[in-house]
RNA sequence: ACGGUUGUAGUUCAAUGGUAGAACGUUCGGUUGUGGUCCGAGAGACGCGAGUUCGAUUCUCGCCUUCCGUCCCA
């Protein structure tokens, strides 16, 4: 029988998957204190719906395919957002949720790109420039949880279009070039020259590469200086990048990214569209880049009880424990060598033994795993 | 999807056209009131299929897989 796994899919146990567990913690807690609603979707959808407005966009091209013994044309879904048209409706806006859960991809893997995949995402359909900042901070105060220091760059998809129109770049064109001048953070500037001396705006480089002041005239920089104003207020830095696009061609507004500062990577996107013809805005955060760079450490059972002959004591003291919120592992039935060993390898931070002694004196024995060092403790000091 | 690359225990690595070894981990014991040390024992692998060969883990081919690059990233 074979075990292995899917190519893209995987298993997490152990301590790696308690470190994704921590940071799925960190961002959905962060969603709930901004007012954002949880949501669960389905992961199979009918693959029209899927697919949207533009079948034939390459957007879509790497959807896993499936069907059902009804023959229904399913697939699995490869983000959120297009299910909101189904949530949002009839909804009292503005509508806020999150979602944080598996999105599939049936596409090349790379490190730290599966094709199964955790996306955590937040939205609020019917937003404003407020929401705007308001997930911006949302998604630095994310990152300040983590300790990973972060830079958060804006750009304006109107923007964009209002400079290429301005240079007279074909409109067939138009959305190839965002593509090419959105590689800007990754090739050189010789290689999206290249690349654009073929789709006849090579010109527009010198543009997007200048300053920020030269951006003035045109009418939808105003967008930005009207974001930053908003960013100031929640005391948000934030860096205006005029070539930042996003591949996505459903964004209509604002559109960022946060990148870690250490490493040239996106750990997080986002931007505002459309939803069944409401002005909306979200955010996304992919759990495995995060993981890949953040130092946050999963966490385990914070204690062990180790029973010596005195199993119901030990069972009453566990459950005494967690009912305080404290994470207890329960040894039962182990030599006691054995049961600090397992101890030792989960990283416990304290073992606690049951036996006649304690029963007796109404005080435990609890020994830090760390130093070595053994207390009596009564229970209530533990 | 394309080009290259990889494949031996759970992991990291050996060796070999004729019985596949180690380290770490794991299980058991020395050790039913004290762990991280030590000692002993056990379990555990040639990605799959075809071909060449008396015999293939080793050579050849196909598939799968690994990793890197390209395309793309909603």
């Amino acid at each position: 029988m074979k075990t292995q796994t899917v190519k893209g899919f995987q298993d997490f146990i152990g301590d790696e998957a308690l470190k994704r567990e921590k940071i799925r913690k960190i961002i959905l807690e962060q969603f709930e204190l901004y007012g954002f609603e949880p949501a669960e979707t389905p992961i199979i959808e009918f693959e029209e719906f899927i697919k949207g407005d533009n079948p034939h966009d390459d957007a879509v091209r790497d959807v896993f395919k499936l069907s059902d013994r009804g023959k229904r044309k399913l697939a699995l879904r490869y983000e959120f957002t297009f299910q909101l048209k189904r949530l949002a409706k009839n909804q009292k806006l503005p509508y806020k949720r999150y979602q944080i859960g598996y999105n599939f991809r049936d596409e090349p893997i790379r490190e730290g790109r599966a094709r199964q995949f955790i996306q955590c995402d937040a939205d609020i359909i019917g937003s404003s420039m407020k929401d705007e900042a308001e997930c911006l901070n949302l998604g630095k105060n994310i990152f300040e949880k983590m300790g990973m220091p972060v830079k958060i760059y804006i750009n304006h998809r109107k923007l964009i279009n209002e400079i290429l129109v301005d240079e007279g770049i074909e409109e067939k064109n138009r959305e190839q070039v965002i593509r090419e001048l959105d590689k800007l953070d990754k090739l050189s500037k010789k290689k999206v020259a290249d690349n654009l001396k073929g789709l006849g705006a090579e010109k527009v480089l010198k543009i997007f590469t200048g300053k920020e002041k030269d951006f003035e005239k045109y009418k939808f920089y105003g967008e930005i200086k009207e974001l930053k104003k908003f960013c100031k207020m929640y005391g948000v830095s934030v860096e205006f990048r005029p070539f930042l696009a996003r591949g996505l061609s459903y964004y209509n507004g604002s559109v960022f990214e946060i990148w870690s500062e250490e490493l040239n990577v996106s750990l997080c996107g986002g931007g505002s569209y459309l939803v069944s013809g409401i002005q909306s805005t979200g955010i996304s955060f992919g759990i495995e880049p995060i993981f890949r760079l953040s130092n946050v450490q999963g966490e385990g059972a914070n204690y062990q009880v180790i029973s010596v002959g005195k199993d119901t004591e030990a069972i009453k003291l566990a459950e005494n424990l967690r009912k305080r919120g404290i994470k207890v592992n329960l040894i039962l039935d182990k030599a006691i060598g054995k049961a600090l060993d397992y101890a030792n390898s989960k990283g416990v931070e304290k073992v606690i033994f049951v036996g006649d002694e304690e029963v007796k004196s109404g005080k435990f024995k609890v020994k830090d795993m760390k130093s070595g060092e053994e207390k009596l403790l009564k229970e209530n000091k533990l």
